[in-house]
DNA sequence: CGTCCTGCTTGGATCGATCAAGGAGCGAAG
DNA sequence: CTTCGCTCCTTGATCGATCCAAGCAGGACG
């Protein structure tokens, strides 16, 4: 195949070289790329077989140069956590690329030193490097987003404002109640009626998200939860030492944890035990990781609808890039409940 | 904070505006940008403060068009695997970034569909989007490598051209062969010498380098391999049905694996059988996922040293995009096995 | 006094696309 | 026959930074 550079210069062909084959001018070209309903059918015809023939691609910087917007999307990778929800990340990252790319995005990857949460957003707002941001990190308190209104950023959300009820930007969250209340209903359903909860301290807005939905299933079928929740940090030997506590003050025959990771230290302490989940105890965690599909028993899991959420994220990016006077939108999604062995 | 724009026309700061501003002209802001040490002192300090002042930064599209380069380094987020090895992406992707940022550069995501693997890559090329591109899947053959060193695009392989010696191109890879030595010595200075190994099909360049380091060690020490292989897909179900054969027909005491999927395979059939790792049998897995950290008896499994890939990857571009004619580094990396419960 | 050197200015062109006007050409209407 | 209007296309200016070529002021040096 040709390189497709112009033989004179060594450069790849622009839109001027593309006019001269073709025999129109440069602002027929760019019409026939951004505007074809104004030309007439042959032209039309004509320019498109010369930029083929010529293997011609708008040069970015000189568009976004002119019309002052870059077609990228900026998305702060987090900062690795090495054994967390990681993963979780991955399939949001992956239908994010995906979902741009149809709307004419690329995703422009930064870091953010883990001090300082604005680091990185800033430099990019001032070169008008992105024409939006994606931020993901608003788990607890979020700087990113009301430094980022103030400056007229435009971005959208993947979380809710949970510590500001005025903030009036655009996000996309999942129900973490409504996963809490399946998992438990799916639970309750299968006859269980002490079921406890090992979730993450009360500062953790999400993982009071989720347990809300566990004690509203108990207390909507009339069921207590006193002494039946524990709330500790997200890693595999608290879940276990909560698992133990549990088992011992309040006999459940059912775990519903806010993490696959808490849902593994549940596996440990029935280990200890000589017990099974699914067969003596019923478990469920909250993500759908790589590890509740692969362990023995297989973990049934919330599932958030990561794909879901980026598509929506990219919709609401859409919105707020070509229609500026739009309605800010709030969507909410649901997860799903993966059933599998341990339940 | 003031917003930094222009009181008259709402657009930011340009370059113009800080010459204004600092009383220089705009060849002496651009100077003092990209060439401090042609100013003086105080002419240099009295710029960096107009430029703090009006919190200016050159704007990227505008700079991008003049000097023919875009400081974006392209990556092919690949397809989503669910179930396999996509956090070990994470950790590399995570490293990219922060290694890319030291070195000036912002990482851009596109997608491919899994269909066709140049997909994505034209684009990019013939608009100028990105720089140069770093190619992740060269696992099984590699088009994209060989097309890209014809057209003259910029790029560093993580992996070898395994296909095609004659390749000139930089790249940087993990030595599997390694890897699997260093699990099996592991084993053996344990005492094992039965020792069977679980890996991919032969087709997979990959899977044999592993397993040569397999061959190698036992080899080595006078031990014989035969009957102690077996090769299949990468699978939970695979690893399991593999383990049980060898397990009935070469009683191994100990099992290297190709993957940690494989080894959790591993850990069912010896479940089936009443018998534990660690304690019954040994186990070594490979890519030290979170599963291995989180399953219980906790896998031993060899680790790769992402975050070091990362850093010569953007060494070897920042090579390739400074001082073309400089040789092209090829470089192979140890990784390390992290010993856990399972050995 | 003339020359070199440092440090800065001036004016312009340039990268490659798009924007904002400004024509040709042609049919219909006056 | 002119004039308007419409379609289709062209021309020149523009986005903001960088590159280039001169040139000029002032100090050091012979």
């Amino acid at each position: 195949m040709a390189r497709h550079l112009n033989r004179v210069t060594g450069t790849p062909p622009t839109l001027a070289d593309v006019a001269e084959l073709a025999g129109v001018s440069r602002q027929t070209v760019s019409n026939a790329l951004n505007n074809p309903s104004l030309l007439r059918h042959d032209t039309l015809a004509r320019v498109q077989s010369a930029v083929d023939e010529l293997g011609y691609s708008p040069n970015r910087a000189a568009r976004n140069l002119r019309t002052r917007a870059s077609h990228l999307i900026g998305l702060r990778f987090p900062p690795a956590q090495e054994g967390t929800a990681n993963a979780l990340m991955d399939r949001f990252v992956h239908s994010l690329v995906e979902t741009s790319k149809e709307a004419g995005y690329h995703v422009l990857l930064f870091a953010g030193d883990g001090g300082d949460p604005l680091a990185g957003y800033d430099d990019l707002v001032r070169s008008t490097a992105v024409d939006a941001f994606v931020v993901t990190d608003t788990y607890l308190g979020n700087p990113q987003t009301a430094w980022l209104e103030e400056r007229g950023a435009p971005f959208v959300a993947f979380g809710r404002p949970w510590d500001n009820g005025d903030a009036t930007h655009p996000w996309v969250d999942v129900d973490g109640s409504v996963g809490g209340r399946m998992a438990t209903d799916h639970l309750l359903d299968r006859g269980h009626t002490r079921i406890a909860w090992i979730g993450w301290r009360k500062d953790s807005f999400i993982g009071e998200d989720r347990r809300s939905g566990w004690a509203g299933a108990l207390h909507d079928r009339g069921l207590s939860t006193k002494g039946l929740a524990s709330r500790v940090e997200d890693t595999l030997s608290s879940g276990r030492e909560a698992a133990a506590v549990l088992l011992d003050e309040a006999q459940p025959s059912a775990f519903v944890c806010a993490s696959d990771t808490l849902a593994m230290g549940v596996y440990r302490t029935l280990a200890d035990r000589g017990l099974e989940a699914g067969r003596d105890i019923a478990v469920v965690g909250f993500d759908d990781s790589q590890v509740a599909q692969v362990v023995h028993p297989s973990l049934t899991s919330v599932r958030q609808p990561l794909e879901q959420v980026a598509v929506e994220v990219v919709a609401a990016l859409s919105g707020l890039l070509n229609h500026p006077p739009v309605a800010h939108p709030r969507t909410m999604l649901a997860p799903t409940l993966v059933v599998r062995q341990s339940s």
